[in-house]
DNA sequence: CGCCGTCGTGTCATAATGAGCAACGACTTC
DNA sequence: GAAGTCGTTGCTCATTATGACACGACGGCG
């Protein structure tokens, strides 16, 4: 699906005038080692974008020479590389994602008064990795940012865990017991799966109190190039947060547009 | 410094026969976004390699189309774009790090018989990313891998946040207190500082049950790109474990390989 | 307020470079 | 053992990248 604004990208598999053809592939190619497909030979990417076995076999090898791939000296097959690990660092280090994404928190809580959160999973927890407090003023003493939420507990969490495979949802009570936060934290799996099924079939997640006793929120998926991403919520005091259900069409817009965001390709010529 | 059977690398500036310039051009414009440097303009890229500006121009727009950059509208600079996330968490998902890890852990367990670990900070932690149990067999019931180490207690944390800014080691201290695991735990923030002085010093960090009673460890840092990325440590039972200073000089041996490994270009030319 | 310096962008001729073809060798499969 | 597949490499041609230059915008400085 496309934004309107976005009908200048003719198309994802040719180059624009005044960019390099050579250099535009290698990055096509790079971006093809996704979670559909982690490993491609020579042969598989001069099928798939339609090059010749030859530029498909130079640009592999000069995207290996630089670390962005590995070879598989056995198989001949290419998989990520290292390099990879760099610019992702580099990312996470710049900090655009949450300067990117701020403004779209910001306008959330704006009109529904509410804590605005991004979070992403993390070892069967979620990280906020980008928040801005309600009007009503911080839920917490200390800021939301880097918080850890279990992957059983809120709406934040459970927006997103919902829609794990079935067979990686059983880790959450595959180690250590559910841990219960406040009287209405739900620990027990045939509750908890259920609860998964209904926010699959409803598009989002409502909670109140499951870990923080007198928060109530609203969180919906949010997900980039299709792979689940990480989920978007609202959180606020339960007494003055009224009906978090009815900023569900707020929340999904919100999330397109983030996804929208972080999927590439912005400002990348004058408009 | 370069290793041996480095040396069919002959620059790192000059693209190798059989590779394509302009892609692996792209590919170290991209790499130079790190750390040191995380804004870049038109002249500066066409400086740093020599290139003509046009060249340089026409890299960087083709890294921002397809969202390895983005070009700050006002200030026409770049900074590092989304699709590094995209490639960083292809190599998360990949594995290979721990794949790529693990035989240098086992050898070193092997000849050790204490637990290898490689961890990298997170939040105020360390992270397990990588570990090899030793021959004592596993130190805990649970797997290694995943767990979440404080960042004051134990060798694995020290060897890292020793060498933090001093500014971002208060950090520790700002938050919540320090918690304390043992009754060997350094808690108070001059001690410790004292500590993370004396790792700096001698290299290396080496704890007895800070954070497990009756686990001993030893560690050091490991750098990737002259960047400190994370910690490689020994760890077995306090009363079996004896001497782990001894061990040192391997430590930093397979740190330089790891380094080595994460710090790209891995077979590109077979040899 | 206007000048100059700097920076990013665009143009154009040139030739260097990447594209395509085809053949080879290694390996797998039947 | 033969046929097919896959990755690699040499070679030729022209497509494409290149680099010198020029333009316009912006900002700082006099």
């Amino acid at each position: 699906m496309r934004h309107p604004d976005d009908d200048s990208f003719a198309d994802d598999r040719s180059t624009p005038d005044g960019l390099l053809q050579t250099a535009d592939r290698a990055l096509q190619v790079l971006l093809c080692f996704d979670r559909e497909r982690t490993e491609w030979g020579v042969t598989e990417i001069a099928e798939e974008f339609g090059f010749n076995k030859s530029i498909a076999q130079r640009l592999l090898a000069t995207l290996a020479h630089r670390g962005f791939l590995i070879a598989d000296a056995d198989t001949r097959r290419y998989r990520i590389g290292p390099s990879a690990m760099a610019v992702g660092r580099a990312w996470e280090r710049s900090g655009s994602l949450r300067t990117m994404v701020e403004p779209i928190l910001r306008e959330l809580s704006a009109k529904t008064g509410a804590s605005a959160i991004l979070a992403v999973p993390d070892n069967l927890h979620m990280r906020a990795v980008a928040a801005v407090d309600g009007s009503d003023g911080p839920l917490r003493m200390y800021p939301l940012v880097g918080e850890l939420y279990p992957a059983h507990a809120g709406a934040t969490s459970k927006a997103f865990y919902a829609y794990l495979p079935a067979q990686q949802r059983q880790l959450l009570f595959a180690g250590r017991p559910v841990a219960r936060f406040t009287d209405r934290t739900v620990t027990e799996a045939g509750a908890l799966e259920a609860d998964f099924l209904q926010i699959r079939q409803q598009g989002y997640a409502a909670t109140v109190g499951e870990y923080d006793s007198h928060v109530a929120a609203v969180a919906v998926l949010v997900s980039v190039r299709g792979e689940p991403y990480g989920s978007l919520s609202l959180a606020g005091p339960e007494e003055s947060f009224d009906h978090p259900e009815q900023h569900v069409p707020l929340l999904r817009h919100a999330a397109q547009q983030i996804e929208r965001r972080l999927t590439g390709r912005l400002r990348a010529r004058k408009d």
